[in-house]
DNA sequence: AACCCTCGCAACCGCTCACGA
DNA sequence: GTCGTGAGCGGTTGCGAGGGT
């Protein structure tokens, strides 16, 4: 028995997302919420499959993601959660609120690995590079100790030791974060209870613009034809508000807050994010400073 | 101006896990 | 216990942008 695809791939649309599809999408998300990724494609009328729904979402378009580059700050958090959790790209976005999964492993792979090599560290095994008697040394050590050997790949052995792991982790950040310097200060500031209140927008949702990133509207001289430039460009202005995602019964939190807010083409080109009734403020939610909550007042 | 090369990132692929029947 | 399905995860690829020649 072969393995299912994850969709029916005849007809399907493969490469970067359009400015229409993301639309469809974020509307769709935002009217009905996650549910059933294989059902969101056919349900948003997009020529995708669910799979690929889900990784433009989670990866690109979801409005509680950081966007720009890592800050010192988040890079080392990176390194230091790498050293302890290996390639569990998941695990460390976890640890760095608006940052996927993605992100952070293109970040290693691309600017960190770098970045230790020319430190004379080894990015795998965060150690100064070894000398190649010292390899000698180690490979010996290896066939005596096999299972110490494996390391990181064992992932019942990680599973087990998880908890203690992830929650030193913590505890040395916030370490960490008692030793620095005044300046960064600012940094703690940012991250506090792992969210960075920098990145909280001062505008109400209402008045959220969302620039046209319809191709053919675009007067740049920069007309791209790639959608994720365009894309990034819309997101990079896009500042939705970052709260919280996590759907109970079924996505109630959709029903009760957000199942109104609408995507609108407005009349001058721009695209407006709206909530009926208006909201007229939103606050961050006293209780879970982790996530942030709308209220409608 | 044209070509080549490198880099960075979005997206895809395939495997594993979780869960319900 | 087994099977089917959906979702999540990590590795890899493809392609556009930008710099160098």
């Amino acid at each position: 028995m072969g393995r299912q695809p994850c969709c029916d791939k005849v007809g399907l649309k493969k490469g970067p997302w359009t400015a229409e599809e993301d639309k469809k999408l974020i509307n769709f998300i935002l009217t009905n919420g996650q549910c059933c990724w294989r059902a969101v494609p056919k349900l948003a009328g997009l020529l995708r499959c669910g799979k690929s729904c889900r990784l433009r979402w989670t990866n690109y378009l979801r409005p509680d993601l950081k966007r720009g580059l890592l800050s010192e700050y988040e890079e080392q958090m990176v390194i230091d959660l790498h050293s302890q959790l290996g390639n569990r790209w998941s695990k460390i976005a976890s640890h760095l609120p608006g940052r996927t999964d993605n992100e952070i492993k293109n970040h290693w792979n691309t600017h960190i690995k770098k970045k230790l090599k020319n430190m004379g560290i080894d990015p795998l095994t965060h150690k100064p590079i070894s000398t190649a008697t010292d390899q000698q040394k180690q490979q010996q050590q290896e066939e005596v100790q096999p299972s110490v050997a494996c390391g990181i790949s064992e992932r019942e052995e990680n599973k087990e030791t998880e908890t203690t792991l992830q929650s030193s982790i913590i505890m040395a950040s916030e370490k960490k974060m008692e030793e620095k310097t005044p300046f960064d200060t600012n940094m703690h500031m940012e991250v506090v209870n792992g969210f960075c209140t920098d990145e909280v927008p001062l505008i109400e949702p209402h008045e959220i613009l969302v620039p046209n990133c319809d191709p053919s509207l675009s007067t740049s001289s920069s007309s791209s034809s790639s959608s994720s430039c365009y894309s990034s460009k819309i997101l990079e202005d896009l500042q939705f508000p970052s709260f919280d995602w996590h759907c109970d019964n079924n996505m109630g939190f959709w029903d009760d807050d957000l199942s109104n807010w609408d995507l609108l083409i407005s009349d001058d080109g721009d695209r407006k994010l709206t909530a009926d009734p208006p909201l007229t403020q939103y606050t961050p939610s006293v209780l879970d400073q982790d996530s942030w909550t709308y209220e409608l007042l």
